[in-house]
DNA sequence: TCGTCATTTCGCACTTTTCCGAAACAATTC
DNA sequence: GAATTGTTTCGGAAAAGTGCGAAATGACGA
């Protein structure tokens, strides 16, 4: 009786509809992360943003690839969903001091992992 | 702790994240209709029609006005979440057939609720 | 004034989402 | 092999979303 072709679609409106996941969107436009890192910076339990990635990977929004022990995030380039995602940036502008915060700790992160008792940042660009 | 200025956007989503609501606004694509109408097209209560509305109203993508004992409903122009429901217009393409039914279907009821029985649609623009 | 009709609010049942900690997996290091 | 570490899956609890019918509201018309 409705309409499930919009279903994708709505899909990815619901993956976008929640703060912690546009904030791992804004943090990935900087450059790839580590889920670790990620947790860290947002200070959530692991298996939390575990499962809010799996949301996004879902969508086709990001992706991720398996560095030795690390799973790394980054946007996908080619996801039917991007012209919504860079029709969402400018919307964020009213948020930008909270997300520049973000950013900023994990550059902090990203130094601090540059030594090899870290996740060692190889920034691999897999397949 | 976490990023409450981020609260407008994701309300904006989330009230984009149901077919029934992507439903509505792709039927004022084509100019306002009375939540009657909207009702009779989705064959949905009209409570759940108007809490519907309700949300998508908060978010100032529709805007409503009373027109007698009708309530009128047309897209917001100016809304500030504008650049992202056009961009997700394209996106659409894939349930371009059911909508174009709910439009045919909005069309004929337009048309019959001109004879005075009906919702007399003044169309009338407001403020 | 009373009845009718469009709409909204309310109460309720139901499903989905969200978050965490514990346990299970996976890959590395000792 | 055993311990360590990053990640995911699972179970469960709390919160939010969804849809309806019944009742309340508001406006028109007889």
């Amino acid at each position: 009786m409705t309409t499930d072709t919009l279903r994708p679609l709505v899909g990815t409106l619901k993956a976008l509809a929640h703060p912690v996941r546009l904030r791992i969107l804004a943090l990935l436009r900087d450059g790839e992360l580590c889920v670790c890192e990620v947790a860290e910076v947002l200070g959530l339990a692991p298996s939390t943003v575990s499962e809010h990635l799996t949301g996004l990977r879902r969508t086709g929004l990001v992706r991720e690839w398996k560095v030795g022990r690390w799973v790394h995030v980054a946007l996908a380039e080619e996801a039917a969903a991007r012209p919504v995602l860079e029709a969402l940036w400018p919307l964020m502008a009213a948020a930008r001091e909270e997300l520049a915060r973000d950013r900023a700790q994990a550059r902090a992160l990203r130094c601090e992992t540059c030594d090899p008792d870290g996740c060692p940042a190889p920034r691999s660009k897999p397949a």
